[in-house]
DNA sequence: GTTGTAGCGCTACAGCTGTTCATATAGGAG
DNA sequence: CTCCTATATGAACAGCTGTAGCGCTACAAC
């Protein structure tokens, strides 16, 4: 009989070591989501919460900066799926926009912790995050869907995009690092975001009337 | 004779203890700008940035936060310093919202560090940092002084102007934590949001042009 | 059954941290 | 002169960190 006690939590068998890894970016995204940023995150603190020795974590990053790399790549992947399940759930361009850059919003409203890690860790500066260019071509290609559809007045898409990002950004930005000031609905902003900066008019907006204002 | 050697770096004199809580300041600042982060920022590298004992740190802040805090509050301190001599120096509502927001811009840009800091610290929620509240009802004054002059279209200037602030910071945020990427010059896609969500044309813009576009 | 190895743990090291307590010293007040 | 206090230091504690090296065990292949 091997004495039980309490035991290494059940290896993964053999192939299966990538379990472990799952497991790991889960955890650290789940510790990031806590604490708001990268600096706090502990590679023991993560190794801890699954119960697993401090060293397993190395067979399957090479450092500390390579863990939180991974689950950011992972967490901008789940972002991107979301904004571009709302999108494809949405009708017509305008729509799509608007459920695509909302949805931005919500996903940050429910990790806040998370989108401050992805866009405000020092490991901006010091590792390669290309990927997260991918959200600048989605916002450019739904805006110029507007353009081309005569929904928005024609004008360089990629420039109307990168302001109405920094626009959402900024807005998104503010609630999540000051939580506790009286913040309108973001939703609001955004249409409004949307109509100045963009041009469209959300149809499917609750109230048209704010659109008349200019 | 006083057994010199590497000295204790002259005391200061009677009722200028406060000098040294003013260095302890300076060097906060110093690293914090180039940390990025409050987090990575400890207590003893302050006191050894300064060659002092870490402890003497404790005459002048109870804690490692409230060290922290008092920085940032100088900070802040400082940038709307920057902000109203920018807006004094210029003529017109219109002029004046104009140089005072592009401060914010040269102000992040010459301190990355210490805007991500002031912006995105976790200090943000927990501590008392209500004297940002300042920066909002700069900007709604200098909105709403646009629009009595007629220069902009009448509304809600508190609106108007965190829209114009959601935007601004998004834009500066996003340069400060990807500074690597190719952004187009700040002081154009200010132009943008002034005239896109404010509805004030630039005048003494470098080309006037851009503010006929829609 | 033997063996190789994937999967994971234990121990240890050197270094850092915030904070506390007791101590020293210089210089003005009396 | 003496004394007191503002100004600062030093040593120490308990805790944390990333990482290296070595050891163990269960299973698949032979």
């Amino acid at each position: 009989m091997p004495p039980t006690g309490r035991q290494q939590r059940g290896r993964n068998p053999r192939g299966e070591g990538n379990r472990l890894r799952e497991e790991i970016i889960a955890a650290t995204l789940r510790l990031l989501d806590e604490l708001g940023g990268d600096q706090a995150l502990s590679l023991r603190a993560v190794a801890r919460d699954i119960e697993v020795a401090a060293t397993s974590v190395y067979l399957h990053f090479p450092d500390r900066d390579a863990l939180v790399l991974a689950a950011l790549e992972r967490c901008h992947q789940d972002l991107m799926l979301a904004v571009q399940r709302a999108e494809t759930a949405a009708e017509g361009p305008v729509a799509r926009l608007r459920a695509g850059t909302l949805t931005l919003g919500t996903w940050a409203h429910d990790h806040p912790g998370l989108y401050k890690v992805l866009h405000e860790s020092t490991l901006n500066q010091r590792a390669d995050m290309r990927f997260k260019e991918e959200l600048a071509l989605t916002t450019t290609a739904a805006v110029r869907r507007c353009m081309d559809a005569g929904l928005a007045p024609r004008d360089d898409a990629a420039v109307v995009a990168l302001d109405l990002r920094a626009a959402v950004h900024g807005a998104v930005s503010m609630r999540v690092n000051q939580p506790d000031l009286p913040w309108p609905p973001l939703e609001e902003q955004v249409d409004r975001l949307l109509t100045k900066l963009v041009g469209v008019a959300p149809e499917d907006s609750a109230d048209p009337r704010s659109a008349a204002g200019r």
